[in-house]
DNA sequence: AAAAAAG
C-alpha cells in the first residue's frame, strides 16, 4: 500500500493576489495519485499524527510548508489542480473566474475540495494558515453539495461573529451568484421570531444563539440539511458559552436528517482541542499544520519595549498613523472593551480619526463601522477580539497589538491561540504585512518570549520606541516601505 | 477590569 511521496511544490500555502504572478500550487505537481505515499508517515515523531486512530492512514502531502493529511485508507482523494477537477457546475465555475477572479485553488483548496464533494463526503476537521482560503473550501462545499431544486435548508454553517456570519454570507452570494441558490444570515435582529416567515433558503450562515433559537420553533427545518460547517471551530467547540450550543445544533441535525456531512474549519486547533473535536465528529478525515508553520513567512513580527502606557499611545500616534498614513489599513487590537475606549478618547483628542469596534456596540453601529473599514474610508481600526478571527480584509498589512492577548484562567500566559488569529489578519493571501507588540514591564516581555518559543519563532525588537528611523527600519525590513 | 453569542 504504502508508495514514496513525491515530493510535492514547496509554494506557499496562499494564492497568489490576482495581480501578482501566478505560484505553483500544491496540485500542479501530484498529476499521477498513484505517485502518492498512503500510510508510511503516521506514527513518526510528529506531534501532529501522534492522536490518530489506529486504522487511519497518513499522507504526507508536502514536504516543506506542510499540511498534513489524514484519510480513510478506502477512499483515495486526488487533490484539484484546477477548480474544473471538482465537477462544478458551470454557474458556479463562472462564479469563481469571472466575479470572484479566482484562477487555480489554493494548497488547501486542491487538498480539501475533493474530500469534501466526493462521495461518501466524509466529515473533515481542516487547520490550514491564516489568509489561505479556507472560506472558499467551505462555501464551495456548500453551494456544490446544495440540490438548486430542492427548496429548502440543505447547508448550515456556524461562525463566532456576526461579522464572520454576514462577511462569509457575502462571499457566498458572491460566488455563488449565478446558481439561484438561496441563502440567509441567521444573527440577532429585531424582529420576534414569531412574526417571521419559516427559513426557505437553501444555505443558511449565522451564529450559534440564533440558530439555536429557529430551530426548537420549527422555523428552520432539518430534515434535509446535509452539511453542516464550523467556521474556526476550535473556538465555536471548545469555548464556554459556544460549546454546548454548538454541539446541540450537532446533535439536533443529526436526529433529524439522514447523513449529514460536517466540516470543522480553523488555522488553529490546539491538541485539548483537537483530542474534543475529534471525538465528537466520527469518521473524519482531517488536514494539519504544525504549530510551528503556522506564522505567516510573509509578515514579520515587531517587539517594541514601551516605559509607560502612554509611551504606547504615543508610539500609535506618531508612528503608526504618521508612517503607516499611506501603508495601507491598520487594526490595534486592545484586550478589553475599556481600553478600547481609553485609547480611542486619548487618540481622539490629538485630533487623529480613528473609529472603533467592540461587542458593547449596538449593531447597526458596528456594521456601520465595518462597512467604512472595509470601503477604505476608514485607515485606523481599533478592536477587541471581536475581529481576531476570520476578518478578511486584504489591505490591512499593519497590525498592532497594543495588549498582548492573555489567558482569561492564567493571565500571565499568553493566548497563542488569539495571538495567531489576530497576526493573521495582516498578510491576507500572502500579501506582505507588518505586526508591531507594544510590551509593558517584564511580565509581557516573558509573555512575548513565549509566544516566541511556542511558534518557534524570532519576533526582532525595535530598538527605541520614539525612534522615527527604528520603525522606518522595520517598517523596510517588512517590505511595506 | 475578558471577549464573543444570547437570554
Amino acid at each position: 500500500m504504502a508508495e514514496k511521496t513525491e515530493s510535492a511544490s514547496a509554494a506557499a500555502i496562499s494564492a497568489p493576489a490576482p495581480s501578482a504572478e501566478p505560484t505553483r500550487l500544491w496540485g500542479d505537481e501530484v498529476e499521477d495519485p498513484s505517485k502518492r505515499s498512503w500510510g508510511d508517515e503516521v506514527g513518526e515523531a510528529n506531534a501532529s499524527t501522534t492522536q490518530l486512530d489506529l486504522n487511519v492512514e497518513g499522507l504526507t502531502i508536502d514536504d516543506e510548508s506542510t499540511i498534513k493529511a489524514v484519510t480513510r485508507s478506502d477512499t483515495p482523494y486526488t487533490s484539484a489542480s484546477t477548480f474544473e477537477d471538482l465537477n462544478l457546475s458551470p454557474e458556479l465555475l463562472k462564479g469563481l473566474y469571472v466575479d470572484m477572479k479566482f484562477q487555480k485553488p489554493s494548497k488547501i483548496q486542491a487538498i480539501s475540495l475533493p474530500m469534501i464533494l466526493t462521495p461518501p463526503y466524509k466529515n473533515l476537521v481542516a487547520q490550514a494558515h491564516n489568509g489561505s482560503g479556507k472560506t472558499t473550501c467551505f462555501v464551495l462545499g456548500m453551494l456544490s453539495r446544495v440540490d438548486p431544486n430542492l427548496k429548502a435548508p440543505q447547508a448550515l454553517c456556524i461562525c463566532p461573529t456576526r461579522e464572520l456570519a454576514i462577511q462569509n454570507l457575502e462571499v457566498l452570494r458572491e460566488m455563488g451568484k449565478h446558481t439561484g441558490i438561496t441563502s440567509e444570515c441567521a444573527v440577532p435582529m429585531d424582529i420576534p421570531i414569531r412574526k417571521r416567515p419559516p427559513v426557505m433558503a437553501q444555505i443558511i450562515i449565522g451564529t450559534p444563539g440564533t440558530i439555536k433559537k429557529w430551530m426548537p420553533s420549527k422555523k428552520l427545518g432539518l430534515s434535509f440539511v446535509k452539511i453542516l460547517v464550523f467556521d474556526e471551530a476550535d473556538h465555536m467547540l471548545a469555548e464556554y458559552g459556544f460549546k454546548d450550543d454548538s454541539l446541540s445544533i450537532m446533535t439536533d441535525i443529526e436526529r433529524s436528517s439522514a447523513h449529514c456531512q460536517v466540516l470543522l474549519f480553523s488555522a488553529t486547533f490546539n491538541e485539548t482541542v483537537r483530542n474534543f473535536v475529534t471525538r465528537v465528529v466520527k469518521d473524519y478525515n482531517q488536514l494539519f499544520v504544525k504549530k510551528e508553520e503556522l506564522s505567516l513567512e510573509s509578515v514579520k513580527q515587531y517587539k517594541v519595549l514601551c516605559p509607560d502606557e502612554l509611551a504606547k499611545v504615543m508610539v500609535i500616534k506618531d508612528r503608526i498613523f504618521e508612517l503607516g498614513e499611506n501603508l495601507g489599513q491598520t487594526i490595534i487590537f486592545v484586550r478589553t472593551r475599556y481600553s478600547a475606549g481609553i485609547l480611542h478618547r486619548s487618540l481622539a483628542e490629538f485630533g487623529y480619526e480613528v473609529t472603533t469596534i467592540m461587542g458593547a456596540q449596538k449593531q447597526e453601529d458596528r456594521d456601520k463601522i465595518v462597512k467604512e473599514f472595509k470601503d477604505g474610508l476608514t485607515q485606523v481600526l481599533i478592536s477587541t477580539d471581536l475581529l481576531a478571527r476570520g476578518f478578511d480584509q486584504q489591505q490591512v498589512n499593519l497590525v498592532i497589538n497594543y495588549d498582548l492577548p492573555v489567558k482569561h484562567d492564567t493571565p500571565t500566559e499568553p493566548d497563542y491561540e488569539v495571538y495567531l488569529h489576530r497576526i493573521g489578519r495582516a498578510g491576507r493571501f500572502g500579501r506582505k504585512g507588518a505586526v508591531f507588540n507594544l510590551l509593558l514591564g517584564d511580565m509581557d516581555k516573558m509573555r512575548m518570549e513565549k509566544i516566541e518559543r511556542h511558534f518557534g519563532t524570532q519576533v526582532a525588537e525595535v530598538p527605541s520606541w520614539n525612534s522615527d528611523e527604528d520603525f522606518k527600519g522595520a517598517l523596510k525590513a517588512a517590505g511595506l516601505l
